[in-house]
DNA sequence: AATTCTTATATCCTTTCGTATAGTGCAGCT
DNA sequence: AGCTGCACTATACGAAAGGATATAAGAATT
């Protein structure tokens, strides 16, 4: 490992003070053994060298107040004593508000969006690669707050509507506030026919009139 | 660094053969010097040993091509031939469509979804701390798309226009689809008066019709 | 060959929307 | 005291939307 040296050198060369990697601090809390095992096995093969891991969240907050906070905690969304966004928040405080990520395997975006507007460092789904998960540890413990892009993204583009070619360009035309002549226009088809798609389309998107139309289609992403 | 050993154990036993992060190639492609150096200082002080750094498109696709793709490429967006996202594409390519990320300190989250969506392998602003880029970067090295959370929610929770207090409640109704005579019975006044709301909001936001305002109004988050 | 789906059109009718015009009451400002 | 802006009400009318029902050609299935 002959990069050690350099490590060394720049590192006194610059005058960044902030924590070493090597002495981060680092506490997961999982109730699987193999997924704490695994995390903290590949964080120790990094360069980390304090990590602790617990089992649930008592025994992570306990550890916190009795040994000091730590640069980062990873919780398990799924865990005894969680309780939802509830154990976060107890948990952030254990830990003096220093960063407190979530770490699961099945919540949606939408939990993971409520988790970082709670205060929490970031979400971590498991299904992530060890050496990503490794500088996504990092990347909080430096004060950000990480998400993944692929992971929000799947929110969206989702929930696809048995909707027909022809309703589609209709939707497109409610979506710009366009009246039913207009849109006719556009299509080349006759005022009548517009308003029968419009039907159609209130009637699938489960909407009372075309102005929810249009709201349930931009907000799944149809258009 | 007694991890060293713990380190090698586990490599060897576990069946991992990404690169290591000894031998991580990266390009970085920008026009200031200062940022340049600096990125690529950080990068070889956390033991990324191969760092090229040049200073227009042009040079990082003529180092690709000459030298072999990099573990990422990092591009400055506004950059002499990058014209856009174009500049991207052909980036790509050169790498044998390794990841290629994009650095400004100036775009927008659209202009990042945009290059999500085009390919590139991450978006970096250069106001992101010298800690935090180095785990982006690794984890864009890794394979995985990295856009900082807090950048992609600026674009939210903006451009307020100049409503009234009752003009936005009429229009939180229209948001919900509601007709006018729904909405005067839930804020307990008259149909024509709820009218009169709808043209106002009409007016101020720019729309043809309450559709068109609803959908405004949701881009805008002013619901 | 029969059936179903999709798309398109046509009438008829009711409701809702959008606009105009007119007027009241109230608060803050100068 | 007068002006301005906001909130509200009222009446009225044409335009647009929405609902019901009927027709029909072409595509896809069965």
């Amino acid at each position: 490992m002959q990069n050690v040296v350099s490590f060394r050198a720049v590192e006194d060369a610059s005058s960044y003070t902030t924590t070493r990697a090597v002495q981060m601090r680092i506490l997961i809390a999982d109730d699987h053994d193999l997924v704490r095992d695994t995390i903290a096995m590949f964080l120790q093969s990094e360069g980390m060298a304090e990590i602790v891991t617990v089992e649930n969240l008592d025994a992570a907050i306990e550890t916190a107040d009795r040994t000091g906070s730590f640069d980062l905690v990873l919780l398990d969304f799924n865990m005894p004593g969680m309780d939802g966004l509830e154990g976060l928040a107890r948990m952030r405080e254990a830990n003096d508000e220093r960063p407190v990520a979530l770490l699961s395997g099945t919540a949606t975006p939408q939990v993971a969006k409520d988790a970082i507007a709670a205060g929490a460092a970031g979400f971590v789904p498991k299904t992530l690669g060890a050496k990503s998960m490794v500088s996504a540890i990092r990347f909080m413990a430096a004060g950000e707050t990480f998400v993944p892009y692929e992971f929000m993204q799947q929110a969206e583009a989702k929930t696809v509507a048995n909707l027909t070619e022809r309703e589609t360009e209709v939707l497109r035309g409610l979506c710009e506030g366009k009246s039913n002549k207009e849109i006719a226009r556009d299509l080349d088809l006759q005022e009548v026919t517009i308003k029968l798609h419009v039907k159609t389309l209130c009637r699938k998107l489960d909407a009372k009139n075309r102005t929810q139309a249009a709201m349930i289609a931009r907000d799944r992403k149809l258009v």
